[in-house]
DNA sequence: GGAATATGAGTGGTCAGACCACTTTCAAAA
DNA sequence: TTTTGAAAGTGGTCTGACCACTCATATTCC
C-alpha cells in the first residue's frame, strides 16, 4: 500500500499547532528541531513541509533567527509559477486578460453599492488628477478592487499585477484624464454599463501605450 | 552576508534542466541521486526543492518508479491554502463570487465570438437535457470555461470549483431545463447580454438549491 | 560605572550515509 | 512456456554531524 506521504501531514499538523497556539502572522513557530521531536519525525521531514510552506508563501525563514509565520506578501509563488508555466505570449496575455476581468467585475460590483459609491475617495482621485500626481492609476484600481470586497479576487488581481509587469506605473499624460474622470464619474452615477465601459476604454488605451514603450525599447 | 537559499536555485536548475532536455507533461525526470550528483547538492537538498514543486502540484512523485513532470492537475495547493487561509464564512463567499465571475466573463467573451456561438456542442447540449443525463451542469460551465480560450481563467476557475463544493454535480430536474435552455438559446444569439444574465439566474437558483440540501443535512 | 568585546546557546542550511518500502526487470527454475 | 524470485533502482525517512548566523549574556577593558 502507498503510504499517505509523510510531509503532507505535517503540513497539516503545523497549520493545526499554529490554530491551537494561536500564532500570529509575523510570530514565531518552533524550532526545526522541536518540531521534529514534538510530532516524532525526522529534522528532515520537518524541512520538507517547512520548504514547500515556505515556497508558498506561508512561513519565512531566517538563519540564525528562527521560522515565522508569513503576513502572505512575498509569494515565491509568483516566481517558480510564472518560469514554469507562463513562457508563451498566449499565456502573457491570458495574465493580462485575467486580470482585466477582476477588474471590471470589481467596479460593477462597486456601482451596485450607493454607500462605495459615494465615499469622499473618488473625489479625492479628482484633485490628485489636477495635480497630476504619479502612481495614481495603480492606486485607483487598487481601490476598486479592495472596495469591491471581495478579498480573494483582490488577492488573484494583486497575483495578476505581478505577473503582467505594471502598466500603470508612469505618469498619467492630459489625454488620460479625460478617461479616468469618465470612469470617477460613472462611479458617482453608480452607473455599472458605463462605469464597466468606460474602465475597458481607458485599460485598452493603457496597453496601446505601454505596447508603444516596448516597441521604442 | 545572508546567502540565497540554495534549494530555490534547485527549484530553477530543475526548471532549466525541464526545458533543455524537452521534457513534457507526464516524463520522468532524474532521479534524486542523479540530481544530487549533476547538481553538486547533497540529496535532502534536492528533496527540499522538489517536494515544493510537488506541493504546487509542478511534479508527481511515486515510490518505485521515480518522479515526473505533472499535467498540472492534482493541485496540493488547493488543499494546502484552504486550510490555511480559507477558514471564516466571508472567503466561502468570495471563492463562490470569484468563481462566478469567472463564468460570466467567459460566457460573455464566447458570445463575441460568432463561431464559438454556433458550434453544434450547444444543440448536444439541448438534446442532453431532454434525455436528463446527468453531470450536464458541470459539463456545460466547463465547455463555456474552455471554449473562452483563456487558458488562465480556466484554470483558475478548475481551482475555485475545488474549492467551492461542486452544486453542479447531481441530477439535473425539470425546473431548471428552462434556464439553461435560455442560457443556449441566449448563445445562440450571440446576445452578450442575455447570457450573462440567463447564466447568473441559473447561478442563483442553483446556490439556492444547494443551501437548501445543507439544510437538509 | 559604562562601553566595547568575547563567548556560548540556539537556529536554520547542508551534507553523507544508512535503512526501509516499493516497482520494474529479467534470469533462473518449474 | 509459465512462474518465481532475486537484484537493481527509486522515493521515504532517520540520524548525526558540521557550518554560518543571530542574539543574549558575561566578560573585559577603559
Amino acid at each position: 500500500m502507498n503510504q499517505p506521504k509523510r510531509y503532507l501531514d505535517i503540513v497539516l499538523d503545523i497549520r493545526k499547532m499554529i490554530s491551537q497556539e494561536n500564532i500570529r502572522p509575523g510570530d514565531r513557530i518552533p524550532s526545526e528541531r522541536e518540531l521534529a521531536e514534538t510530532l516524532k519525525v525526522g529534522r528532515s521531514t520537518i524541512r520538507e513541509a517547512l520548504r514547500s510552506l515556505e515556497l508558498l508563501g506561508l512561513i519565512e525563514t531566517r538563519r540564525g533567527e528562527g521560522t515565522f509565520l508569513s503576513d502572505y506578501r512575498n509569494h515565491q509563488l509568483v516566481e517558480v509559477l510564472s518560469t514554469f508555466i507562463l513562457q508563451d505570449n498566449q499565456s502573457q496575455k491570458d495574465v493580462w486578460e485575467t486580470r482585466i476581468i477582476h477588474e471590471i467585475s470589481a467596479i460593477q460590483t462597486i456601482c451596485g453599492n450607493e454607500a462605495a459609491c459615494q465615499l469622499p475617495v473618488w473625489d479625492s482621485f479628482s484633485k490628485r488628477i489636477e495635480e497630476e500626481e504619479s502612481f495614481l492609476r495603480e492606486d485607483l484600481v487598487k481601490e476598486i478592487m479592495v472596495l469591491s470586497g471581495n478579498r480573494l479576487s483582490l488577492k488573484i488581481w494583486l497575483l495578476l499585477a505581478q505577473y503582467s509587469g505594471n502598466p500603470y506605473k508612469s505618469r498619467i499624460t492630459m489625454d488620460e484624464t479625460e478617461m479616468i474622470e469618465d470612469v470617477l464619474a460613472a462611479i458617482r452615477q453608480q452607473d455599472a454599463e458605463k462605469a464597466a465601459s468606460s474602465l475597458k476604454i481607458w485599460i485598452a488605451w493603457l496597453q496601446k501605450e505601454s505596447k508603444k514603450d516596448d516597441d521604442d525599447t
